[in-house]
RNA sequence: GGGCGGUUAGCUCAGCUGGUUAGAGCGCCUGCCUUACAAGCAGGAGGUCGCAGGUUCGAGUCCUGCACUGCCCA
């Protein structure tokens, strides 16, 4: 039922428009600016499901999203998705494999054509789900990487490279998927240790009955060798300089040639050299002018050039290799030996170093200004680290191939001439070649890496190249929230691309200033704060993998739990730079804290109904609850109401300074703290016998009033974290009739520093003690849970015996207590009375305490204050201490000193009052 | 090999710039269906903060080394 009203709220909030954003019109002065808050959800893939991932940043956002706007933020969340190349080409391939056909045979314009209705039925799965979570995005805005306006921003941002000089085309090595059938980016391989050999092979010198002896881990690329290489400073091989070898097996006579690519210290100090198969011996080739063998085909089988070997699978040919060599004696024998072996991320294969044309990114230009914008400060990365992370990376950065040998996706806008091989690249497709101006032109088959995309999104969803208003107002985005996972892949591509392309831009300065950026240089910047969060794990601190088959479901746990307490959950365990360890018995606590809320209502409702039906908050006061920042029309009568009070002031000023720094599990404790450990365990305790004054209708009404006040204003402060409960209840406390359409658009609690009462907070933790010091004993006298007894209370302090007095009622009903007498003396010596600096409590009771025990607790009592003293004294003696020490913390343990001086001397007393020993 | 972390209660984790008595949730023990709530209430037990040095008036917090452990990059 729950889930019920959650999807239909969820729904009318999107019905309702309320987290859609108008373009703001240019503002008369700064004055009437707002300020603005944007924030661009890294787009999920198409082919994507929620998972806890995506669950625990969505999480995130929407609570900065949420309080932002709560705020008076001008707020946007801009929503899109990603069409993921390979991920979604794989996708619909399978399917088609599933019916029979096959890509190849249907063509590319066909297939494509599949993969979007392919995208039109199944490709808003994850953004539904983000609905039905309530995600407060802009759905008016919601964007797709393949629309017409952002492919065409991403034509031009390849042209205007290529213009510049910083797209070129070569013949490379790059990272192969055999499976996958492209090239992928450094990035997109997965390295992974395993033990494998290393095998040691002979091959003959030419004209001598030597050997020189090659180490290799992958023996099969032998077939592709076009050279051996040793160091020219090491003497053992100085004879062999300018000889040749026998290639076995292939019977090709290869050079021998010194190279700093032999080290002398690795292995026997002598490499093969396989320039079309390792992109170290590419280099050594290009060095030495040898010819470029390749061996193997795009699903990495041998080809022709393997001789008699083509045909075979890489590793079947590996297995006849070795055997070969083995039979002829050229393979000296396996060592054990650690490979980093290089996997593709999508596919699992073994990624092959293969020779072949692509298009690359010169990267150092704008990996340059990348660094500095992070270096200066125009981008700050939280948590901290990051940023070392993040400039390590960038300072080591190679050119990025962009070229992906895919169907789906941005096609590379460069065209080949049929009859003079010119390659013309262009926004729009030309007509005739750029060179010889024929008309037989065809444009490159390859398409861009989704990222290419993807990295230019904060400024094309604004509309460039356009140069609009939306730009000037949302650019640069405030924030950005996303895994550390895609660092690289996304954050640092953007803040190239967007350095690069924004270069020159302003945002609105009115604006800016309103937003607090006042101080900031650059607007050329995608963003100006990037929060990495943690991963979430299983409860093992496993991270979650479907081969490992413990990934936890969100929407199962949402479903067992409920959305709020999920969403609790993640934020509440998500300190900055800790992995979650997502535990479901948590998640079970923070769905208590739900029910707790809900009961909390019930019984404000119920007392409303019966005390003034029709009561709303800020009733009988000029201030009205949604468009003030504190608790509207609170009248303070009694000591439990400017203790409340003070307590939320606090509270808000904790989780807006929490909020801030993105401290969620600071800000959710906080409130979890307050809502139930104040509010509910004492402030509705305390209450009660106010709300229950009969016929008297006065101060029940004060009291329902300050009740249904500071419970609309605890929903506002959980609302970001908790939308659904406070929504519902906020609604209910209207009655239908709300001031504004939903709770989230009312004002955020801010803390009134002129509603602290330390006073009123001292005075409270003095009675919460004496309640918590009679149940103590209650319990330890093992009195029956409902019988009352008389107590006794001595205090030395008069203004505290006062308070006493005046609060008797609560410490009656609390503590069960029959009676409280304030005596004149002190009752340290009496058997089981209980004593705090402030105050000592006798509980009247026939029954005797257990000497024994109460012995043994009081003198572990004193055993610890006896430490803390002596480590006080030692410290109040050390005059180096209090000179360097700064005032407070010296006056702090001053007064402790104190304490303990007469909390030491009535436990002594009681002691042997008791005759312990 | 390079970089970044982690080690605090039985479990999962907080503890921000060094400052009085190291906290929470869950679990555990005891007692309660007290008319908002047993998904609850009340009370309680449980920690030489990985180890060894150092800086400091003062270290869970800063520095060095060590042990174990995780992640990223090559």
């Amino acid at each position: 039922m729950l889930g019920v009203r959650r999807t239909a709220r969820a729904e009318y909030w999107i019905n309702e428009k309320l987290f859609s954003v108008a373009m703001p019109l240019p503002s008369r002065s700064e004055d009437e600016t707002r300020p603005v808050f944007t924030l661009l959800l890294p787009p999920p893939n198409v082919t994507g499901r929620l998972h806890m991932g995506h669950m625990l940043n969505q999480t995130q956002m929407d609570i900065i999203v949420r309080w932002h706007r709560m705020r008076g933020f001008i707020t946007l969340w801009l929503p899109g998705t990603d069409h993921a190349g390979i991920a979604t080409q794989m996708m619909v391939d399978r399917q088609l494999r599933s019916e029979g056909k096959s890509r190849i045979a249907m063509g590319r314009q066909k297939f494509v054509e599949r993969v979007w209705e392919w995208k039109k039925l199944y490709g808003g799965a994850i953004l539904d789900q983000m609905k039905r979570l309530g995600a407060s995005v802009d759905w008016d805005r919601e964007y797709f990487t393949m629309d017409e306006n952002l492919s065409r921003a991403v034509r031009e941002v390849f042209v205007r490279l290529y213009e510049e000089g910083l797209i070129y085309r070569g013949k490379y090595i790059v990272n192969w998927c055999p499976d996958c059938g492209t090239a992928i980016s450094d990035l997109e391989v997965k390295h992974e240790e395993v033990v494998g050999k290393l095998w040691e092979i002979r091959y003959p010198v030419v004209g001598s009955s030597e050997f020189i002896t090659v180490a290799t881990t992958r023996p099969e690329t032998m077939l592709g060798d076009a050279a051996v290489a040793v160091n020219a400073k090491d003497e053992r091989y100085t004879h062999l300089h300018g000889k040749k070898v026998l290639l076995p097996l292939m019977n090709r006579e290869i050079p021998i040639i010194t190279d700093e690519l032999a080290q002398p210290e690795f292995g026997t100090g002598a490499v093969k050299v396989t320039p079309a198969h390792d992109p170290n011996d590419f280099e050594a080739g290009k060095r030495h002018h040898l010819p470029q063998i390749d061996v193997m085909d795009e699903q990495a089988r041998m080809n022709a050039n393997a001789g008699a070997y083509a045909g075979l699978d890489r590793f079947e040919a590996r297995k006849r290799v070795l055997a070969d060599l083995q039979a002829q004696g050229f393979l000296v024998g396996p060592k054990d030996y650690t490979i980093s072996l290089g996997k593709c991320e999508r596919s699992g294969t073994v990624v092959e170093p293969r020779l072949s044309e692509q298009w690359y990114v010169k990267i150092k230009p704008l990996a340059e200004r990348a660094k500095e914008a992070v270096e200066s400060g125009e981008i700050t990365i939280v948590p901290d680290n990051y940023r070392t992370i993040y400039l390590n990376w960038m300072n080591n950065i190679h050119d990025w191939c962009v070229s992906r040998q895919l169907w789906w996706g941005h096609r590379i806008p460069a065209w080949t001439c049929a009859k003079c091989k010119h390659v013309t690249v262009a926004r729009e497709a030309p007509l005739t070649c750029g060179k010889c101006g024929s008309t037989e032109l065809e444009q490159v088959s390859d398409v861009l890496d989704t990222w290419f995309s993807s990295g230019l999104l904060p400024f094309t969803t604004l509309g460039w190249p356009e140069k609009t208003r939306d730009q000037e107002v949302f650019y640069p985005t405030t924030l950005l929230i996303t895994a550390y996972e895609i660092l690289f892949f996304w954050v640092a591509r953007m803040i190239m691309f967007g350095c690069h392309f924004m270069q020159g831009h302003h945002q609105d300065p009115a604006i800016k200033k309103a937003s607090g950026w006042g101080d900031k240089k650059d607007d050329s910047v995608p963003f100006r704060q990037v929060y990495i969060h943690a991963l979430v794990r299983d409860a093992e601190r496993q991270k979650m993998s479907k081969t490992k088959g413990n990934v936890i479901d969100p929407l199962e746990i949402i479903e067992r739990f409920g959305t709020d307490a999920t969403r609790f959950t993640l934020a509440a365990m998500a300190a900055p730079g800790t992995d979650i360890a997502f535990s479901e018995s948590r998640t079970d606590g923070y769905r208590a804290f739900a029910n707790k809320i809900w009961n909390a209502a019930r019984f404000m409702f119920m007392n409303v109904d019966r005390v003034e039906p029709g009561l709303r908050p800020g009733t009988g006061s000029e201030t009205r609850s949604h468009t003030t920042s504190g608790v509207a029309g609170f009248q303070v009568l009694t000591l439990e109401d400017r203790w409340i009070l003070s307590r939320f002031n606090r509270v808000a000023g904790d989780v807006n300074d929490a909020l801030a720094h993105y401290r969620f599990h600071e800000a959710a404790n906080r409130i979890y703290d307050f809502f139930w450990g104040e509010f509910c365990d004492w402030y509705l305790e305390l209450i009660k016998p106010r709300l229950n004054v009969e016929g008297e209708a006065g101060p029940a009404r004060v009291a329902c009033a300050n009740l249904v006040n500071l419970f609309d204003a605890s929903l506002r402060l959980l609302h970001p974290v908790m939308p659904f409960i406070t929504e519902e209840i906020w609604q209910a406390i209207y009655e239908g009739k709300p001031p504004l359409a939903s709770i989230a658009l009312t004002a955020y609690p801010q803390a009134d520093e002129m509603q602290f009462d330390l006073a009123a907070e001292t005075e409270m933790a003095i009675l919460q003690d004496l309640i918590v010091s009679v149940r103590n004993v209650r319990a330890e006298l093992k009195v029956e849970p409902k019988v009352k007894v008389p107590i006794e209370v001595f205090a030395q302090e008069p203004g505290i015996r006062a308070m006493i007095e005046q609060n008797h009622g609560a410490v009656e009903r609390l503590g069960n207590v029959e009676k409280i007498t304030v005596v004149e003396g002190s009752l340290a010596k009496r058997a089981g009375a209980r004593h705090t600096a402030r105050f000592e409590v006798h509980v009247v009771y026939e029954r005797k305490i257990d000497v024994a025990a109460e012995c043994e607790r009081l003198k572990k009592e004193l055993e610890k204050i006896e430490i803390e003293l002596a480590n006080n004294q030692k410290q109040m003696g050390n005059e180096q201490f209090l000179a360097k020490a700064p005032a407070n913390v010296v006056d702090g343990l001053r007064r402790r000193g104190k304490e303990l001086l007469v909390l030491r001397e009535k436990t002594k007393s009681k002691l042997e009052e008791l005759g312990c020993r």
